[in-house]
RNA sequence: GGGAGUUUAGCUCAGCUGGUUCAGAGCAUCUGCCUUACAAGCAGAGGGUCGGCGGUUCGAACCCGUCAACUCCCACCA
C-alpha cells in the first residue's frame, strides 16, 4: 500500500539497504560490454560539498542508465590521500594537542596521520550514498594504500630507468607555510596591492652619486649580487662598470647591463635577487653571479641577511622600509598592484627559491595526450577545453614532483655516503644494484639512506584509472580481480570538474599512455562550478554553501538531485538556489500523488471507453518522441536536457494531459470504475516512465516500481531495462496539439470554469491528412 | 600583456548546417480556483529591436566586421 504522502526518509533508507544487500552495485568481468567509471577520489579528510553533489550525481545518472542498458556497470569509488592538505590538517590536529611535527620522529607522525585517516577518511564516501551513489564499494580504493603505494614506486623506479626523472637544482615555489615545494599548476596568482620601494644605492668611490632601483621586495637587498641596466639606457651608461653598495649592509655588487631590463620601467634599473626571483637567477647564470640565500625554509630571514635576522619576511619588508629611510637610502614609495603567487594548498604567499628537487620530463609524455585530445580519442565536453587544453600542453614545463612531506610516497631514491644516488623499488633491491652493478660487495643496508621527501599527490592520481583495478594482495578483501585490469581499462567517461584538468586529466591521459598505449578513458565531462546567487564560488571560508546532507534531509535526495542537474549544461557554472531542490521535491510529489491517483482506481472488466484509446496512443507516441529526444541528449552529454524533457513529458503530457483525460468520473459520490485495456497501458507508461526517470531519481522510482506490479524478492528496477524508443505517429501528435488549443480557446472564450478536455471528448479522428478533433464532429 | 568563452523574457538557459517548432522552455510574476491524486496543486495570461552599430543575403538570433560589458585560463616585467 502506498503512503498518502510523500515521505522521501523512509523510502531512501530502505531501498539503498535493499540495493547492496542484493549486490546491484558490484561488478566482475564477465562477457558483456564493460562500462567504467572511476571516481575522481576525494581528498580522505574532506566533507560532502555541492560540487561533489554536482559531479557524482552526473556519474551516478550515467552509471544507472548503463546499467539498465545492460552494460557491466562499474563505478569504483575511492579517496586520494591529498599529502599537503591531509599533513596540513594533522598538523594542525596535533598542534591543538600542543605537539608540534618537528619534536616527532617521521613514524610517529605517519602514525598521527593514519589515526586521522581512519578517523575521518571515508566519511565523504559514506555521505555519497546518501545521494543514493551506485559504487562498487567493495572495489573503495585509496591512494595511499600499499598496492597504490608500490604502483606509485614502480612507475618512478621506471621513469628513472627511463631517464625522464631527474634531481636537480631549480627555482621552485616554495610554500613557506606547508614547507613544501609545489608545482607550478598548484600556484595562484592573485593581484595584491603593495608598495613599490624606491631605494637609492650609492656608487662606489664615487662620492654623492647614487642610483634608485624600484622593488616590492626591499628585505631581499641583502640579497643582491648586482644591479642590471639597460646597455642603451643613456642616463646609466656612466655608470657601466662601476660598483654599487647595497644600503644597510655596505656589500659592494657590480652594476652590469643586459637587454633583458625595460628601460621604460620603474627607474630603469633593476636588484638582481638570484636566490628570490626566477629571472634574476636566470640573469644570474647568464652573468656568473654568486647566489645568496637569506631565508629560511619558514620565510624568516637567516643569518646570510646579517640585519633583521629571524624576522619573517613581511615584517622585514616593513622594518627595512623604516631603516632605509633613516638612513637616508629610501627615494620615495608608491602604490602599486602586482600578481603574485599563492599556495593553492595553504594559501601562503610563494617564495621563488632555488632548492634541489625532482622532477619528470614532460615533452615526451605530453605529445600523445595532446594528439589525443586535438584528434578527438579523448572527447572533451563541451568541446571549448580543447583549446586551452592545448595551449597548455604546447607550453608544459618539467613536472617538480618532490615535496617536502611525510603524508604520501616516500621517494624511491637511496644516497650512498659519497652522495651517489641509486633508485630502486626498496632498500633491499637498491643494494643489490649497489652491489652487482658497481660492484661494491662491501656496502650494507645502513650505508644506504632514503631521500626524505615524498612525491606529489598527482603523481598517485594520474594512475588512478589503471591502479584501481589492480588486485589488493589481500586475500580477505581482493577489491579486484587479476583480469580486472584488461576488462575494464580504457574506462568510459570521467566526470571532473574543469579545474583539475591539467593537474589530473591531462596527467592521467599521458600516463595511460606511457603505460596501457591508449588513454584511459573516452569521454570528459567537465562540469561547472556551483556559485551561489551572487554569482561567488561555493567555499567553506565565505560561508555561502549549504550543507548537502540538510538539503537531503529537507528535500530528499531525489529532490537535491534533480535540482542540481535541472540548470547545469556542461562546463557551465551552476547558479546554485534553493528553489531548484525545492522544484525536485515538488516533482518527486508530484509522481508519488499520479501514482496514488491510478493506484486508487477500480478497475472494470466489462465496461470498455474506446475513446480512452485514442489517449492511449497519443500518449505512446509522445512518450517515443521523448525517448528519442533524451536518447539524443545523452549521446551528446546533455545531462540537463534530458531532465527537463522527461520532466515535461511526466508533469505536462502524463499528469496534466493524459490522466486529466482517461480519468474515471465520479457519480454521486462515487468513482467510476476504468476498463481493463487502459489501466494496463496507463500501468505500462508509468512504469516505463519510472524506468526513464530512475537514473535522475533512483528512490521514488524503485519506491513505485516495487509498488506497480507484483515483484519478486531480488527484483529491482536498477537491474530492469532502460527503455527504447518506437516509432512515433507525428500526425497524431500534431492534432492533438491542435485539440488541446481548442479546449483552451473553448475555456477562454466561455471563461468557464470547468471545462476539461475530457467533457469536450468524444472526439472524432480522420486519419487522412485532415484528420480533426474535438467538439466538432 | 596573450588567449578562449559568454551576451536571447525578471532569473537560469535551449535555439543544430541562415528559411515551417523562429522568437522557445522551466522557474518567477499576474489573474481565477482549497474541483474527490497532488495548494509541494489546478486553469489561464502577460513578458524579449535575440548586447550596440555596420555589412553579406531575396531573407540573419544564426555568417562577416567592429565596439561594449562580463567570465575564465595562461603570463617573470622589477
Amino acid at each position: 500500500m502506498i503512503a498518502k504522502t510523500y515521505n522521501p526518509k523512509e523510502i531512501e533508507e530502505k531501498w539503498y539497504q535493499y540495493w547492496i544487500d542484493n549486490q546491484f552495485f558490484k561488478s566482475t568481468p564477465d562477457e558483456r560490454e564493460p562500462y567504467t567509471i572511476v571516481i575522481p577520489p576525494p581528498n580522505v579528510t574532506g566533507v560532502l560539498h555541492m560540487g561533489h553533489m554536482l559531479n557524482n550525481t552526473i556519474q551516478d545518472v550515467l552509471i544507472r542508465k548503463a546499467r539498465m542498458e545492460g552494460k557491466n556497470a562499474c563505478w569504483v569509488p575511492g579517496t586520494d590521500h591529498a599529502s599537503i592538505a591531509t599533513e596540513a590538517k594533522v598538523v594542525a590536529m596535533l598542534k591543538e594537542r600542543g605537539i608540534n611535527k618537528h619534536d616527532l620522529t617521521r613514524d610517529e607522525f605517519l602514525e598521527y596521520a593514519w589515526e586521522w585517516t581512519h578517523k575521518y577518511g571515508g566519511i565523504i564516501l559514506q555521505q555519497l550514498r546518501k545521494l543514493g551513489a551506485s559504487c562498487d564499494w567493495d572495489r573503495t580504493r585509496f591512494t595511499l594504500e600499499p598496492a597504490l603505494y608500490e604502483s606509485v614506486i614502480d612507475t618512478f623506479v621506471d621513469l628513472y630507468e627511463k631517464g625522464k626523472i631527474y634531481r636537480g637544482v631549480r627555482m621552485v615555489n616554495w610554500d613557506p607555510q606547508g614547507q613544501t615545494a609545489v608545482s607550478d599548476e598548484e600556484v595562484i596568482t592573485k593581484e595584491i596591492a603593495q608598495k613599490l620601494v624606491y631605494i637609492n644605492y650609492a656608487i662606489a668611490g664615487q662620492p654623492g652619486q647614487h642610483i634608485t632601483i624600484a622593488t616590492v621586495r626591499p628585505e631581499t637587498i641583502m640579497a643582491d649580487v648586482a644591479i642590471a641596466v639597460n646597455p642603451n639606457d643613456e642616463r646609466y651608461r656612466h655608470l657601466h662598470g662601476k660598483k654599487a653598495v647595497i644600503p644597510l649592509i655596505g656589500r659592494e655588487i657590480p652594476i652590469i647591463t643586459d637587454d633583458y631590463v625595460t628601460v621604460d620601467f620603474g627607474t630603469g634599473g633593476l636588484k638582481v635577487t638570484p636566490a628570490h626571483d626566477p629571472n634574476d637567477y636566470a640573469l644570474g647564470i647568464k652573468h656568473n653571479l654568486p647566489v645568496i640565500d637569506i631565508l629560511n625554509d619558514d620565510g624568516t630571514l637567516n643569518e646570510k641577511a646579517e640585519i633583521l635576522i629571524g624576522q619573517d619576511r613581511f615584517t622585514a619588508r616593513k622594518a627595512i622600509i623604516k631603516l632605509l629611510d633613516e638612513a637616508g637610502h629610501l627615494d620615495r614609495t608608491e602604490e602599486y598592484k602586482s600578481n603574485v603567487g599563492t599556495s593553492e594548498r595553504t594559501g601562503a604567499v610563494i617564495e621563488p627559491r632555488l632548492s634541489l628537487q625532482w622532477f619528470l620530463k614532460m615533452d615526451e609524455l605530453a605529445k600523445p595526450a595532446l594528439d589525443a585530445v586535438m584528434d578527438d580519442t579523448v572527447q572533451l565536453v563541451p568541446p571549448k577545453f580543447r583549446n586551452m587544453y592545448r595551449i597548455w600542453m604546447e607550453n608544459v614545463h618539467d613536472w617538480c614532483i618532490s615535496r617536502q612531506l611525510w603524508w604520501g610516497q616516500r621517494i624511491p631514491a637511496f644516497y650512498l655516503q659519497d652522495g651517489s644516488i641509486v633508485v630502486a623499488r626498496n632498500k633491499h633491491e637498491a643494494l643489490e644494484k649497489v652491489q652487482h652493478k658497481r660492484l661494491l660487495f662491501a656496502m650494507t643496508e645502513a650505508d644506504l639512506t632514503q631521500d626524505e621527501d615524498v612525491l606529489d599527490t598527482w603523481f598517485s592520481s594520474w594512475l588512478w584509472p589503471m591502479s584501481v583495478f589492480k588486485p589488493s594482495g589481500n586475500p580477505d578483501d581482493p577489491k579486484a580481480g587479476p583480469n580486472d585490469l584488461d576488462y575494464y581499462y580504457p574506462t568510459n567517461d570521467l566526470v571532473t570538474a574543469p579545474e583539475i584538468l591539467f593537474f589530473w586529466v591531462a596527467r592521467m591521459i599521458m600516463a595511460g599512455y606511457e603505460y596501457k598505449g591508449e588513454a584511459p578513458f573516452k569521454n570528459v565531462y567537465l562540469t561547472g562550478i556551483v556559485r551561489d546567487k551572487q554569482g561567488r564560488k561555493m567555499s567553506k571560508s565565505l560561508g555561502n554553501s549549504p550543507d548537502p546532507l540538510d538539503l537531503i534531509e529537507q528535500y530528499g535526495a531525489d529532490g537535491v538531485r534533480t535540482g542540481m542537474l535541472f540548470s547545469s549544461p556542461a562546463g557551465n557554472d551552476l547558479p546554485f538556489d534553493e528553489k531548484l531542490v525545492e522544484q525536485g521535491r515538488n516533482f518527486s510529489n508530484k509522481i508519488w500523488n499520479a501514482f496514488r491517483l491510478v493506484k486508487g482506481w477500480t478497475v472494470s472488466e466489462q465496461v470498455a471507453v474506446n475513446r480512452n484509446q485514442l489517449a492511449i496512443d497519443w500518449f505512446e507516441s509522445k512518450l517515443n518522441e521523448t525517448l528519442t529526444q533524451t536518447e539524443d541528449d545523452f549521446s551528446k552529454f546533455r545531462i540537463s536536457d534530458a531532465l527537463q524533457a522527461i520532466y515535461k513529458l511526466i508533469w505536462s503530457d502524463f499528469c496534466s494531459q493524459y490522466l486529466e483525460l482517461i480519468k474515471p468520473a465520479f457519480t454521486d459520490g462515487v468513482a467510476q470504475p476504468i476498463d481493463r485495456p487502459t489501466y494496463d497501458a496507463t500501468i505500462n507508461f508509468f512504469e516505463r516512465l519510472m524506468c526513464l526517470s530512475h537514473p535522475f531519481m533512483p528512490f521514488i522510482t524503485e519506491e513505485i516500481w516495487q509498488e506497480i506490479r507484483e515483484r519478486q524478492p531480488g527484483d529491482s528496477i536498477c537491474v530492469s531495462a532502460f527503455p527504447r524508443p518506437d516509432t512515433i505517429n507525428t500526425q497524431l501528435i500534431t492534432g492533438f496539439d491542435v485539440f488541446f488549443e481548442i479546449v483552451t480557446n473553448i475555456r477562454n472564450i466561455r471563461s468557464t470554469k470547468q471545462i476539461s478536455p475530457k467533457t469536450v471528448l468524444p472526439l472524432t479522428v480522420k486519419t487522412d491528412n485532415s484528420t480533426r478533433f474535438g467538439p466538432f464532429e
